[in-house]
DNA sequence: CTTTTTGCAAATCGTTTGCATGGAC
DNA sequence: GTCCATGCAAACGATTTGCAAAAAG
């Protein structure tokens, strides 16, 4: 249904949201954005962050602060959450023998603890549809 | 410092939690302790829950839909969250490579995505500290 | 001209917090 | 008597939403 029209607002959040890793918050979006269109609102940002969200386009991640982020790399990855700024960080690998390989390596120690959080669509939800 | 004090209500909530594997918002939790303290307030639920996870009684799990679980068992595991009704199911395996084995015999195909998220302290915050 | 997108402000929702009172020790 | 915990209500912060105006097609 929804036809899609061209937006320079939208244009300008994916151009920001592709040039960083820093999987910036919708509030950093914003800040960035509006050098460029010093007018966008806040709720303009999250419209098209979740637009892009559910085109596939971009990625949300959930974290533990409250505040989700965004990530333009949409090819599955895994991050690394710092409990201590909230920074959100890259992590490339395959399996789970590579992560305590890592936690003693690239970051001896460090990591305390890791969720993996499973998305799809439980059996009581598809019997339903 | 905390010297910590017996509360009815606080093992109301220890109760609950560990008589269930449903892993409850605060608000679940609230409505069940409530029928037995029908004063307890919101607050005292929340306080008491964070307090848990604090004490390491209790897991906070982060989920996309914006509620915060609970969960009484501290045994490192791993979540399946249900994107079309929330609910959080326990899964139990130790490497990436029953993910695939899982998402294809158990859960035949209804796994569409997950998310690895590490908990921890990185590096410049580290420094700083 | 029709439909989508925007900017703005108000509304929502989960969670936290300040404060006076009540309970634990 | 001294602290910690509670109940209540107000405060918060991130996100969403309703609506009239502006832009796209």
């Amino acid at each position: 249904m929804a036809t899609l029209k061209y937006s320079r607002q939208r244009e300008a959040i994916k151009e920001y949201l592709a040039s960083t890793t820093s999987h910036p918050t919708a509030d950093t979006v914003y800040m960035h954005v509006k050098t460029e269109f010093p007018n966008i609102s806040l709720g303009t940002v999250y419209r098209n962050l979740n637009l892009l969200a559910d085109l596939g386009e971009a990625v949300k991640i959930t974290t533990p602060d409250g505040g989700d982020r965004f990530d333009a790399q949409t090819i599955p990855h895994y991050h690394f959450y710092c409990k201590d700024c909230g920074s959100v960080i890259d992590m490339d690998f395959n399996n789970i023998e590579e992560i305590n390989e890592l936690a003693s390596q690239n970051f001896d120690g460090r990591i305390e603890s890791h969720t993996i959080l499973f998305y799809g669509t439980c059996g009581e939800c598809l019997t339903r549809s």
